[in-house]
RNA sequence: CGCGGGGUGGAGCAGUCUGGUAGCUCGUCGGGCUCAUAACCCGAAGGUCGGAGGUUCAAAUCCUUCCCCCGCAA
Protein backbone atom coordinates (compact mmCIF):
# COMPACT_ATOMS: atom_id res chain seq x y z
CA UNK A 1 0.00 0.00 0.00
CA UNK A 2 1.74 3.13 -1.01
CA UNK A 3 0.49 6.13 0.68
CA UNK A 4 0.77 10.12 0.77
CA UNK A 5 -0.13 11.56 3.99
CA UNK A 6 -1.47 14.99 4.70
CA UNK A 7 -0.96 16.59 8.10
CA UNK A 8 0.36 19.78 10.15
CA UNK A 9 0.15 19.93 14.13
CA UNK A 10 1.64 17.53 16.81
CA UNK A 11 -1.64 15.58 16.26
CA UNK A 12 -0.91 14.27 13.17
CA UNK A 13 2.90 13.33 14.27
CA UNK A 14 1.89 9.81 16.37
CA UNK A 15 0.09 8.78 13.04
CA UNK A 16 3.09 9.75 10.85
CA UNK A 17 5.25 7.89 13.35
CA UNK A 18 3.00 4.62 13.21
CA UNK A 19 2.72 4.67 9.55
CA UNK A 20 6.52 4.66 9.49
CA UNK A 21 6.96 2.11 11.89
CA UNK A 22 4.24 -0.40 10.47
CA UNK A 23 6.46 -0.18 6.92
CA UNK A 24 4.16 1.23 5.00
CA UNK A 25 5.67 3.18 1.75
CA UNK A 26 5.09 6.47 2.30
CA UNK A 27 5.58 7.98 -1.31
CA UNK A 28 5.65 11.63 0.13
CA UNK A 29 4.43 14.09 3.39
CA UNK A 30 1.95 17.07 2.55
CA UNK A 31 2.02 19.74 4.99
CA UNK A 32 1.33 23.69 5.67
CA UNK A 33 4.24 25.97 4.38
CA UNK A 34 6.48 27.26 6.72
CA UNK A 35 5.01 30.33 8.40
CA UNK A 36 6.71 32.68 10.47
CA UNK A 37 5.65 31.73 13.78
CA UNK A 38 6.02 32.51 17.43
CA UNK A 39 7.96 35.35 19.41
CA UNK A 40 10.25 37.23 17.33
CA UNK A 41 8.84 36.00 13.72
CA UNK A 42 10.98 33.69 12.99
CA UNK A 43 10.21 31.42 10.10
CA UNK A 44 9.32 27.52 11.89
CA UNK A 45 8.43 24.24 10.43
CA UNK A 46 5.19 22.35 11.29
CA UNK A 47 5.93 19.48 13.61
CA UNK A 48 4.53 16.67 11.01
CA UNK A 49 7.66 18.29 8.80
CA UNK A 50 10.23 17.98 11.52
CA UNK A 51 9.59 14.30 12.00
CA UNK A 52 9.43 13.83 8.03
CA UNK A 53 12.72 15.36 7.47
CA UNK A 54 14.02 13.54 10.21
CA UNK A 55 12.48 10.85 8.47
CA UNK A 56 14.25 11.44 5.11
CA UNK A 57 10.58 11.43 3.78
CA UNK A 58 9.88 14.11 0.87
CA UNK A 59 8.06 16.84 2.09
CA UNK A 60 5.44 18.95 -0.14
CA UNK A 61 3.88 22.15 1.03
CA UNK A 62 2.09 23.30 -1.77
CA UNK A 63 0.69 26.91 -0.73
CA UNK A 64 -3.10 25.60 -1.95
CA UNK A 65 -3.26 21.81 -2.92
CA UNK A 66 -5.78 22.67 -5.47
CA UNK A 67 -2.94 24.11 -8.05
CA UNK A 68 -2.61 22.07 -10.76
CA UNK A 69 1.26 21.51 -10.50
CA UNK A 70 0.38 19.83 -6.78
CA UNK A 71 -2.36 17.72 -8.80
CA UNK A 72 -0.09 16.63 -11.41
CA UNK A 73 2.83 16.20 -9.65
CA UNK A 74 0.44 14.32 -7.12
CA UNK A 75 -0.60 11.90 -10.08
CA UNK A 76 2.99 11.18 -10.57
CA UNK A 77 3.05 10.02 -7.34
CA UNK A 78 0.40 7.73 -7.89
CA UNK A 79 -0.38 6.69 -4.18
CA UNK A 80 -2.64 4.10 -3.33
CA UNK A 81 -4.35 6.13 -0.62
CA UNK A 82 -3.98 9.38 0.74
CA UNK A 83 -4.42 9.78 4.35
CA UNK A 84 -5.09 13.01 5.69
CA UNK A 85 -4.97 14.20 9.34
CA UNK A 86 -5.32 17.79 10.68
CA UNK A 87 -4.02 18.83 7.26
CA UNK A 88 -5.51 22.22 7.03
CA UNK A 89 -6.53 22.89 3.79
CA UNK A 90 -9.62 21.53 1.70
CA UNK A 91 -8.56 19.21 -0.41
CA UNK A 92 -10.38 19.25 -4.07
CA UNK A 93 -12.21 16.71 -6.01
CA UNK A 94 -9.11 16.44 -8.22
CA UNK A 95 -7.54 14.89 -5.30
CA UNK A 96 -10.30 12.69 -3.55
CA UNK A 97 -11.06 11.22 -6.59
CA UNK A 98 -6.85 10.92 -7.32
CA UNK A 99 -5.96 7.55 -5.08
CA UNK A 100 -7.52 3.60 -5.97
CA UNK A 101 -8.46 3.79 -2.27
CA UNK A 102 -9.74 7.22 -2.25
CA UNK A 103 -8.45 9.80 0.91
CA UNK A 104 -8.88 8.74 4.34
CA UNK A 105 -9.48 10.85 7.29
CA UNK A 106 -8.80 10.95 11.14
CA UNK A 107 -10.99 12.82 12.78
CA UNK A 108 -11.29 13.54 16.73
CA UNK A 109 -14.68 13.06 17.72
CA UNK A 110 -17.65 10.38 17.26
CA UNK A 111 -19.19 11.41 14.36
CA UNK A 112 -21.52 12.95 13.17
CA UNK A 113 -21.01 14.68 16.26
CA UNK A 114 -18.14 17.84 16.58
CA UNK A 115 -17.17 17.93 12.93
CA UNK A 116 -15.01 20.80 12.49
CA UNK A 117 -11.80 22.26 13.41
CA UNK A 118 -11.97 22.05 17.35
CA UNK A 119 -13.90 18.97 18.26
CA UNK A 120 -11.24 18.35 21.56
CA UNK A 121 -11.60 21.18 22.74
CA UNK A 122 -15.67 21.53 22.18
CA UNK A 123 -16.25 18.08 23.35
CA UNK A 124 -15.09 19.60 27.12
CA UNK A 125 -16.00 23.12 26.94
CA UNK A 126 -19.79 21.17 26.72
CA UNK A 127 -18.92 19.05 29.34
CA UNK A 128 -19.01 15.72 27.76
CA UNK A 129 -18.72 12.39 29.41
CA UNK A 130 -17.02 10.88 26.48
CA UNK A 131 -15.78 11.40 22.85
CA UNK A 132 -13.07 9.19 20.87
CA UNK A 133 -11.96 9.24 17.36
CA UNK A 134 -13.41 8.50 13.61
CA UNK A 135 -11.70 7.00 10.31
CA UNK A 136 -14.17 7.90 7.32
CA UNK A 137 -13.61 8.07 3.62
CA UNK A 138 -13.51 12.09 3.04
CA UNK A 139 -15.86 13.30 0.38
CA UNK A 140 -16.89 17.02 -0.46
CA UNK A 141 -18.13 17.91 2.66
CA UNK A 142 -16.85 19.02 6.10
CA UNK A 143 -16.24 15.91 7.71
CA UNK A 144 -18.79 14.11 6.44
CA UNK A 145 -17.93 11.41 4.90
CA UNK A 146 -18.69 8.07 5.35
CA UNK A 147 -17.31 6.28 8.51
CA UNK A 148 -14.92 3.51 8.90
CA UNK A 149 -13.73 2.83 12.07
CA UNK A 150 -14.63 4.36 15.43
CA UNK A 151 -12.67 3.72 18.67
CA UNK A 152 -14.21 5.71 22.44
CA UNK A 153 -12.49 7.78 25.05
CA UNK A 154 -13.37 8.65 28.00
CA UNK A 155 -13.15 12.39 29.06
CA UNK A 156 -12.14 12.31 32.59
CA UNK A 157 -13.03 15.63 35.45
CA UNK A 158 -9.63 16.82 34.91
CA UNK A 159 -9.31 16.49 31.34
CA UNK A 160 -8.33 19.40 29.79
CA UNK A 161 -7.54 19.97 26.29
CA UNK A 162 -3.88 19.51 25.75
CA UNK A 163 -4.76 15.96 28.35
CA UNK A 164 -7.24 14.70 25.56
CA UNK A 165 -5.40 16.05 22.87
CA UNK A 166 -2.53 13.87 23.39
CA UNK A 167 -5.00 10.86 23.81
CA UNK A 168 -6.70 11.17 21.27
CA UNK A 169 -3.70 11.79 18.72
CA UNK A 170 -2.38 8.31 19.89
CA UNK A 171 -5.65 6.35 19.75
CA UNK A 172 -5.97 7.94 16.13
CA UNK A 173 -2.67 6.61 15.48
CA UNK A 174 -3.74 2.84 16.01
CA UNK A 175 -7.11 3.52 14.59
CA UNK A 176 -5.89 4.84 11.28
CA UNK A 177 -2.97 1.47 11.28
CA UNK A 178 -6.15 -1.16 11.69
CA UNK A 179 -8.80 1.12 9.33
CA UNK A 180 -5.95 0.61 6.52
CA UNK A 181 -5.38 -2.96 7.55
CA UNK A 182 -9.03 -3.35 7.29
CA UNK A 183 -9.23 -1.61 3.81
CA UNK A 184 -6.24 -3.88 2.95
CA UNK A 185 -8.09 -6.76 3.54
CA UNK A 186 -11.53 -5.75 1.57
CA UNK A 187 -13.43 -5.77 5.19
CA UNK A 188 -13.47 -1.78 5.76
CA UNK A 189 -16.96 -1.01 7.42
CA UNK A 190 -19.11 1.86 5.22
CA UNK A 191 -21.14 3.72 7.41
CA UNK A 192 -23.43 6.60 6.27
CA UNK A 193 -23.11 9.50 8.54
CA UNK A 194 -26.89 10.44 9.88
CA UNK A 195 -27.17 14.16 9.24
CA UNK A 196 -29.42 15.12 11.51
CA UNK A 197 -27.21 13.95 14.22
CA UNK A 198 -24.48 16.37 13.31
CA UNK A 199 -22.61 19.03 15.38
CA UNK A 200 -20.87 21.65 14.74
CA UNK A 201 -17.31 22.41 16.78
CA UNK A 202 -16.01 25.53 14.97
CA UNK A 203 -12.44 27.08 14.83
CA UNK A 204 -11.41 28.67 18.08
CA UNK A 205 -10.71 32.21 18.42
CA UNK A 206 -9.21 33.96 21.61
CA UNK A 207 -12.28 36.29 22.81
CA UNK A 208 -14.31 32.80 23.79
CA UNK A 209 -11.90 32.96 26.71
CA UNK A 210 -13.09 36.21 27.82
CA UNK A 211 -15.08 34.64 31.09
CA UNK A 212 -18.19 35.91 31.83
CA UNK A 213 -18.68 35.30 35.01
CA UNK A 214 -22.83 35.18 34.80
CA UNK A 215 -22.56 32.09 33.27
CA UNK A 216 -22.30 29.11 35.57
CA UNK A 217 -19.01 27.99 37.58
CA UNK A 218 -19.73 24.13 36.01
CA UNK A 219 -19.73 25.99 32.37
CA UNK A 220 -16.87 28.60 33.25
CA UNK A 221 -14.90 25.31 34.85
CA UNK A 222 -15.41 23.31 31.64
CA UNK A 223 -14.28 26.09 29.54
CA UNK A 224 -11.06 26.35 31.60
CA UNK A 225 -10.19 22.97 30.65
CA UNK A 226 -11.70 22.94 26.88
CA UNK A 227 -9.19 25.95 26.33
CA UNK A 228 -5.94 24.79 28.37
CA UNK A 229 -3.41 25.35 26.33
CA UNK A 230 -4.69 26.85 23.82
CA UNK A 231 -6.05 29.75 24.20
CA UNK A 232 -6.71 29.47 27.27
CA UNK A 233 -9.43 31.64 29.55
CA UNK A 234 -9.21 34.73 31.12
CA UNK A 235 -10.26 37.53 33.19
CA UNK A 236 -8.89 41.15 34.38
CA UNK A 237 -8.08 42.05 37.20
CA UNK A 238 -6.89 45.53 38.19
CA UNK A 239 -6.97 46.43 34.13
CA UNK A 240 -4.19 43.43 33.76
CA UNK A 241 -5.16 40.11 32.08
CA UNK A 242 -5.02 37.06 34.35
CA UNK A 243 -4.99 33.44 32.52
CA UNK A 244 -7.46 31.12 34.70
CA UNK A 245 -5.52 27.50 34.27
CA UNK A 246 -7.49 25.55 37.20
CA UNK A 247 -10.89 26.14 39.00
CA UNK A 248 -12.83 24.23 41.26
CA UNK A 249 -16.72 24.51 41.04
CA UNK A 250 -18.04 25.36 44.71
CA UNK A 251 -21.46 24.12 45.22
CA UNK A 252 -23.30 27.02 47.04
CA UNK A 253 -26.75 28.39 45.49
CA UNK A 254 -27.24 31.01 47.53
CA UNK A 255 -25.24 34.67 45.77
CA UNK A 256 -22.65 36.44 47.36
CA UNK A 257 -22.47 39.61 45.88
CA UNK A 258 -22.34 40.40 42.53
CA UNK A 259 -20.84 37.65 39.61
CA UNK A 260 -17.12 37.82 39.38
CA UNK A 261 -16.41 38.84 42.57
CA UNK A 262 -13.92 37.70 45.25
CA UNK A 263 -16.36 36.52 47.92
CA UNK A 264 -13.96 34.27 50.01
CA UNK A 265 -10.32 33.82 50.09
CA UNK A 266 -9.25 30.17 51.56
CA UNK A 267 -6.17 30.45 52.74
CA UNK A 268 -3.27 28.40 50.94
CA UNK A 269 -5.72 27.79 48.05
CA UNK A 270 -7.20 31.01 46.70
CA UNK A 271 -9.93 32.84 45.83
CA UNK A 272 -13.45 32.30 45.24
CA UNK A 273 -15.32 34.09 43.00
CA UNK A 274 -19.18 33.98 42.61
CA UNK A 275 -20.44 33.34 39.67
CA UNK A 276 -24.01 33.22 37.88
CA UNK A 277 -24.40 29.92 39.64
CA UNK A 278 -22.50 28.27 42.43
CA UNK A 279 -18.98 29.87 42.85
CA UNK A 280 -15.77 28.85 41.81
CA UNK A 281 -11.96 28.31 43.56
CA UNK A 282 -9.57 29.51 41.08
CA UNK A 283 -6.22 27.05 42.02
CA UNK A 284 -3.85 28.29 39.48
CA UNK A 285 -3.52 31.38 36.93
CA UNK A 286 -1.57 33.65 35.62
CA UNK A 287 -0.59 37.12 34.95
CA UNK A 288 -0.19 38.55 32.00
CA UNK A 289 3.97 38.86 31.26
CA UNK A 290 4.05 36.28 34.27
CA UNK A 291 4.78 32.19 34.90
CA UNK A 292 1.63 30.41 35.25
CA UNK A 293 1.98 29.84 38.79
CA UNK A 294 -0.24 28.44 41.68
CA UNK A 295 -3.47 30.63 43.06
CA UNK A 296 -1.80 29.73 46.63
CA UNK A 297 1.51 31.18 45.55
CA UNK A 298 0.15 34.06 43.86
CA UNK A 299 -1.42 35.18 47.17
CA UNK A 300 1.84 35.55 48.62
CA UNK A 301 3.39 38.09 46.34
CA UNK A 302 -0.29 39.86 45.44
CA UNK A 303 -3.13 40.81 48.03
CA UNK A 304 -6.81 39.92 46.44
CA UNK A 305 -9.12 41.69 48.71
CA UNK A 306 -12.36 40.50 49.41
CA UNK A 307 -15.25 42.65 47.22
CA UNK A 308 -12.97 42.74 44.55
CA UNK A 309 -13.95 42.06 40.61
CA UNK A 310 -12.76 40.27 38.14
CA UNK A 311 -14.30 41.26 35.05
CA UNK A 312 -14.09 41.02 30.77
CA UNK A 313 -12.30 44.18 29.88
C1' C B 1 15.16 43.38 13.16
C1' G B 2 6.89 42.83 14.99
C1' C B 3 5.19 45.05 20.35
C1' G B 4 5.74 44.45 25.55
C1' G B 5 6.59 42.34 30.78
C1' G B 6 10.17 39.73 33.78
C1' G B 7 14.76 37.00 35.96
C1' U B 8 16.10 39.55 43.94
C1' G B 9 17.38 33.49 50.16
C1' G B 10 12.99 27.25 48.93
C1' A B 11 7.88 29.93 46.69
C1' G B 12 5.41 34.55 45.21
C1' C B 13 6.40 39.71 45.23
C1' A B 14 8.62 45.03 46.68
C1' G B 15 13.00 47.82 46.13
C1' U B 16 15.66 49.99 40.24
C1' C B 17 13.21 56.28 37.89
C1' U B 18 15.71 59.88 42.65
C1' G B 19 23.21 54.65 43.45
C1' G B 20 24.90 54.33 49.90
C1' U B 21 24.73 48.17 55.40
C1' A B 22 18.66 43.64 50.88
C1' G B 23 12.65 44.18 52.53
C1' C B 24 7.40 41.95 52.54
C1' U B 25 3.90 37.68 52.66
C1' C B 26 4.87 32.56 53.19
C1' G B 27 7.92 28.16 53.67
C1' U B 28 12.00 25.70 56.55
C1' C B 29 14.54 24.81 61.45
C1' G B 30 14.47 25.62 66.98
C1' G B 31 11.59 27.22 71.23
C1' G B 32 6.85 28.79 73.58
C1' C B 33 1.36 28.91 74.10
C1' U B 34 -2.71 25.33 73.55
C1' C B 35 -6.87 19.55 74.72
C1' A B 36 -5.18 20.58 69.83
C1' U B 37 -3.84 23.10 65.23
C1' A B 38 -2.56 24.46 58.83
C1' A B 39 -3.92 29.43 64.45
C1' C B 40 -0.94 32.68 67.71
C1' C B 41 3.94 34.39 70.18
C1' C B 42 9.55 34.36 70.34
C1' G B 43 14.09 33.23 67.89
C1' A B 44 17.33 31.29 63.83
C1' A B 45 19.29 29.68 59.30
C1' G B 46 19.25 30.77 54.20
C1' G B 47 20.68 35.61 48.87
C1' U B 48 27.89 36.11 44.27
C1' C B 49 20.10 40.61 43.55
C1' G B 50 20.30 35.58 35.66
C1' G B 51 25.84 35.73 33.40
C1' A B 52 30.04 38.86 31.64
C1' G B 53 32.28 43.62 31.19
C1' G B 54 32.21 48.98 32.31
C1' U B 55 31.27 53.88 35.10
C1' U B 56 31.79 55.21 40.45
C1' C B 57 34.62 56.22 46.83
C1' A B 58 30.20 53.05 46.47
C1' A B 59 25.90 49.30 41.80
C1' A B 60 20.02 44.99 42.74
C1' U B 61 19.86 50.25 41.24
C1' C B 62 23.47 53.75 35.81
C1' C B 63 25.91 52.05 30.71
C1' U B 64 27.25 47.86 27.15
C1' U B 65 26.60 42.84 25.91
C1' C B 66 24.94 37.75 26.37
C1' C B 67 21.58 33.88 28.29
C1' C B 68 16.77 32.33 30.01
C1' C B 69 11.22 32.82 31.11
C1' C B 70 6.47 34.96 29.88
C1' G B 71 2.10 38.08 27.70
C1' C B 72 0.33 40.26 22.94
C1' A B 73 0.46 39.78 17.85
C1' A B 74 1.07 36.16 13.90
Amino acid sequence: MKIVFMGTPDFSVPTLKALTKAEYEILGVVTQPDKPYGRGKKVKYSPVKLYAMEQGLQVYQPKKVREQAFIDNLKKLNPDIIVVIAFGQILPEAILQLPKYGCINVHASLLPKYRGAAPIQWSIINGETHTGITTMHMDKGLDTGDMILKDKVMITEQETAGLLHDKLSKVGADLLIKTLKTIEEGTAPREKQQDEAATYAPMLDKHMGNIDWNMKARSIEQLIRGLNPWPSAFTYWHKKMIKIWKAEVIKDFNIMGNPGEVVEIIKNKGPIVQCGENRLLITELQLQGKKRITADAFLRGHSIALGELFTSF
